[in-house]
DNA sequence: CGAGTTGTAATTGCAACGGTTACTTCTGTT
DNA sequence: AACAGAAGTAACCGTTGCAATTACAACTCG
């Protein structure tokens, strides 16, 4: 199963809302264009974004503006917000294997810390890079352009 | 988005084969049973680890047998047979950024090998556990049992 | 007040998952 | 050769999550 775009696209508002906040003010509307999809996706986005503190948003006026210094809002956070999982658990473990059978009343102890280990290695890689990250790499990459 | 349960089925799959091939006839419904599922959900994860070159599948008299030694089967090799992705990718990408915005038409490259260093991060931590460990692990469990 | 914007509910189409039934194909045994 | 047990597989179901869309209420500021 993949992670929902619902991430990349969450990135990809926190860089324009970057790049654009002194030339433009920067709508779902004004989002929606640049990531190319419907206005309420986007709305839905920044609810998510701006319910876990990340973010506040002008209600009637529009306009998105971090709560937090760019290098303090990691990939992790913006996964975190917008990819809710149950118990936060990565890995979906089939529900009720048989506790009459050995193996079956053992697996999930067996599993577990290692489970948690991989899951714990894909988050940890995710707090590595922050919304700054972004800042600077698309700078970077406008100046190339130029 | 929580990895399918497919991946957790298959490791309890390879623990049970180990941990009974001697006493029983391991067969999809013994699996079954042991899982706490349907055989035909069974048989299509076997299908899935025998496309993948994992095991053997004894066809009218039943069984499973690995083709290769425990260590040799990580739950990388697992992953990859039972849950596979669109051309590999862990994060599903927003498809159509707009290429007139200058931040639609760049946040691709700028993602990209973030993105990748994350994925490969969990996927490098899968690479680390076998199906020998899985075999050491249930032993270990099964005699605190005792 | 009115224009522009966010917040949100309701609906749609689609795909994947897990489950189930039913049937075919295969294999070893009697 | 027939049979029993088992894998392989197609077809279908209900549920869930996703992305998209329409419609409308609530809010803010000029």
């Amino acid at each position: 199963m993949q992670i929902s775009s619902r991430f990349t696209v969450a990135l990809h508002i926190f860089s324009c809302v970057d790049t654009f906040k002194d030339e433009y003010k920067v709508t779902s509307d004004f989002l929606a264009s640049s990531i190319n999809t419907n206005p309420v996706i986007i709305r839905r986005i920044l609810g998510q974004l701006k319910n876990a503190g990340l973010i506040e948003v002008a209600r009637g006026t529009g306009g998105v503006t971090p709560t937090r210094p760019l290098a303090e809002i990691t990939f992790y956070d913006v996964y975190k917000a917008v990819d809710p999982i149950e118990d936060d658990e990565l890995f979906h473990f089939h529900e009720n294997p048989n506790p009459e059978c050995p193996v079956g009343r053992n697996i999930h102890n067996l599993l577990n810390e290692k489970l948690e280990s991989i899951q714990r290695a894909m988050e940890d890689e995710m707090r590595r890079y922050t919304i700054e990250d972004l800042h600077e790499g698309m700078e970077k990459l406008l100046a190339e352009e130029a």
